[in-house]
DNA sequence: AATCGTATTCGAAACGTTTCGATAAAACGC
DNA sequence: GCGTTTTATCGAAACGTTTCGAATACGATT
């Protein structure tokens, strides 16, 4: 491979030289430094990543950790955390899985973006302690080389389950998530707060993992014991589409008819289910690009603020009002 | 930071000395050895990737380059790469978008699978050249340190324009691909083959860019001109989606009923679309397993075989016999 | 006691850059 | 034509590792 020695040999001048030609140096003169840019070019020169890398402790390299790179979850939110940092000359990287997250402290990025359970809070704030500046997604933790870019769940879970409740049903389900996921924590204590202040209505717990199977499992569970319509908050989308999934294989129960069905995410699939399904909406894209900001603002050492992505009720058919309550309650 | 230098400074030896025990060497005595390791515990110490990397001449890391982060389509395909990487030691790093290119002359991965219409190939023959391993899942390039993995586009395109034809609609039309794009290209010749042997049919072309909305606009195109009912080929998937939500919008035309729809990549938002829609499926979790191994096999100079991925038809709602056919062709 | 062999440790060079401080050469003021 | 400043280039050290060849120590062999 050639080097920057190569190219000093070859245009006669010494490496410093060189190197400072290709950094654009104003220190040297404007016609050795066309020699020497035209010859790198010629020899087909690329600065070795690695080299340069350990010298100038800087790799304007940025890693975001995924926990799967499967769902529908992560597309969008990449895409906003990519342009943003591609504007400020970062390059992105994406990661899965325990075995790489050793690339952080080996100091492969200048600064990581985490959104992924297998991560747990001592190590994060482990890499913290040791220089390295993060942004995370799905938890909170107080340190200086921390920051936090915190989605809006309890207003989306709020939303949701209001929306159910003006719906009339006398029955609502809800359908939870993992114990120790932070955002399924948040949805629930929404959930938790509006039903203690609605008395009238019978709520039931399902508990679920965020994933389809858990809701198509829920699906039966609500089918078993279906007697009347009844509204359910799926905590996230991918279960709702599971429970839409058991529903349709193996019942008769029609989605926004018996069962109406919220979910949260606003995740594509979604959008082609027939009826479509009612959900909570937020910009994937700009929760990673407000990510993106934060942690290029920390990598800068400015102060940070933190901050927060709200979100938005998407109606859909399959939340639809009961009947006989639309005539109780025409407005 | 703590380094190898603080490590050798505490425990009074040399840092050739630490190096060895860190890399488990036999060369030093066991007990030196435990003592080493126990002070490099206690300092936390991390080796410094770039300056491994540098020295070392290898990263064990493959980087993968996908067009974008969105669509259902990768999910899967680097749960196939990055646990096949993983059992052989290596880390999976995603990129996509052409900034981050640089990255490969830069050498910072020991080898890279594209699949990325952003590369010329000349580009890619180029990295080949200055001898970066290389697996390609969109293109064929013959280069010593190049292998292919490759879809069986045509046998997939057959399958499909075959399942059409078996329901007995007199008129079938195919949303097509980008040209650049090779698997476009390879699915187009199929077709063009089944139309040139099946002479009772009237065919038609209607452009296609792979993108939903080229399916929403042919969708139109085909309703415009409704007559009969139909057979459509999709290129792939996303359009095929596109073209649902057209009719479903914007006309009554059913889908399985006046327009009979298949698509191309099995994605998942197809399984959930009613009437469900008939598709190719390929394993992408394979695809990418197979990937993996030749690139690791290419890493490691072994004699490589180049490989293919076979595609199957997956019937669904979206394609239905025509009844009359159905009573004159009874098998 | 001199030699050898083996086991363990060490010193130094190297990987490919960047960058500080020095040097040499040219330009300036007087 | 002498000091002084400016301009362009260079040498060398450093970043944090790995690894080759050498050095040391020590017991065994003669």
């Amino acid at each position: 491979m050639t080097s920057i020695k190569d190219i000093a040999k070859k245009a006669g001048v010494s490496i410093s030289t060189v190197s400072y030609a290709l950094n654009g140096s104003e220190r040297i003169m404007k016609e050795t430094a066309e020699r020497i840019l035209a010859i790198a070019d010629e020899l087909g020169y690329v600065p070795h990543g690695a080299a340069r890398r350990l010298k100038k402790r800087e790799s304007m390299l940025v890693g975001i950790y995924l926990t799967n790179y499967g769902g529908h979850f992560y597309g969008s939110l990449l895409q906003g955390v990519k342009d943003e940092l591609n504007r400020r000359g970062y390059d992105l990287i994406v990661c899965s899985g325990m075995r790489s997250h050793r690339l952080i402290p080996e100091r492969t990025f200048d600064g990581t973006i985490v959104l992924d359970s297998e991560f747990t809070d001592e190590e994060l704030l482990d890499y913290a302690e040791r220089g390295h500046k993060l942004v995370v997604l799905d938890r909170e933790l107080a340190h200086p080389h921390i920051n936090q870019v915190l989605l809006d769940n309890k207003a989306g879970a709020s939303l949701a389950m209001e929306h159910l409740l003006e719906q009339g049903y006398e029955r609502i389900y809800v359908v939870g998530g993992p114990e120790d996921a932070y955002d399924a924590r948040q949805r629930l204590r929404a959930v938790r707060q509006v039903m203690d202040r609605s008395p009238g209505t019978e709520f039931r717990m399902i508990p679920g993992s965020f994933q389809k199977k858990s809701g198509y499992a829920a699906g039966k569970t609500i089918a078993d014991e279906y007697d009347r319509p009844s509204g359910v908050f799926c905590l996230n989308d991918e279960m709702a589409i599971g429970l839409y999934e058991y529903l349709e294989e193996h019942t008769s129960l029609q989605v926004g008819e018996h069962v109406h069905l919220i979910g949260f995410d606003n995740i594509e699939p979604g959008r082609y289910m027939r009826p479509k399904l009612a959900t909570i909406d937020y910009s994937l894209t700009k929760w990673g690009a407000v990510a993106a900001e934060q942690l290029l603002k920390l990598i800068d050492g400015e102060p940070l603020e933190p901050e927060r992505v709200y979100v938005r009720l998407v109606e859909g058919g399959s939340v639809r009002p009961l009947p006989d309550k639309k005539q109780e309650q025409p407005n």
